[in-house]
DNA sequence: TCAAATTTAAACACTTCTGCTTAACACTCT
DNA sequence: AGAGTGTTAAGCAGAAGTGTTTAAATTTGA
């Protein structure tokens, strides 16, 4: 089975980037332009996130899927959709109604468009009022 | 760009999964094969392996490289290498001999044969004494 | 403002992954 | 021995990822 997410291509420029070299230096020292260092790293912090996406997926399988939010739909008006459902599955949600605006958009900044969600996003949630999105 | 590392096949198979379903009632539901239900698992899991692997490698950037553990060499030959190679460092190493050669087996079960090491096999270390491998 | 650093886009060959089928093999029950 | 469950292997078509180049755009700092 193939290791991790990252290719050795990836691998190098990132411990290169953490020593503090620009690009263009890095280029120089692999033996290609900067543009392609600069997807490469690119590539590299992708696949970091979808690292990351892909364990916190684990934590939706926990969890009871609570409701989907249907894209078009106002971000604002989340929240309460959201503590109506937790309310009827008897959890109390573990964040206020500004952290759980914050906390959608930081776990998926593509999926909004300004106040819109963009495309249907599930919601689950655990017996500790944590909440997850998929 | 992408979400995750898992398709929504792997994710539906892991959640009927999860439900305690056998891959031939899901295969069923699915509408395939279960020889094809246990490929997609499997993908799933290694998916999983592979996301962890790759967060486990941000800590090597965190960590100094130490030393290479050179294909062929005798397993049991690799403790006094790192703790002679950490002593240079002045670190000192975080396990004793029996837990560092587990901790070896367990990070990376594919790179080795028996007590042989298969492929080269980068050992990094950081301020705390801990251990990562590349 | 100027230059350096970084980012983006399009296109291209190449490789890898995915889901799928079919068929065989192993294991555990009763 | 037979049924149920899970695993493996080979092969295939379509999709996606990788490293590249070239060229243009954007951001940043002095």
């Amino acid at each position: 089975m193939k290791q991790g997410l990252l290719t050795n291509r990836q691998k190098e420029v990132l411990r290169y980037r953490k020593q503090g070299l620009t690009q263009q230096q890095i280029a120089d020292i692999i033996k290609t332009s900067k543009a392609n260092v600069c997807t490469i790293e690119k590539a590299a912090l992708e696949n970091i996130t979808r690292a990351r996406d892909t364990l916190e997926f684990l934590y939706t399988l926990d969890a009871a899927h609570l409701c989907t939010l249907k894209g078009g739909l106002d971000l604002l008006k989340a929240p309460e959709i959201i503590y109506t459902e937790a309310e009827k599955m008897g959890v109390k949600v573990k964040y206020d109604t500004v952290s759980l605006i914050n906390r959608l958009r930081d776990a998926n900044p593509d999926r909004f468009r300004g106040r819109q969600v963009r495309e249907d996003v599930e919601v689950y949630i655990n017996e500790d009022g944590d909440l997850y999105f998929g």
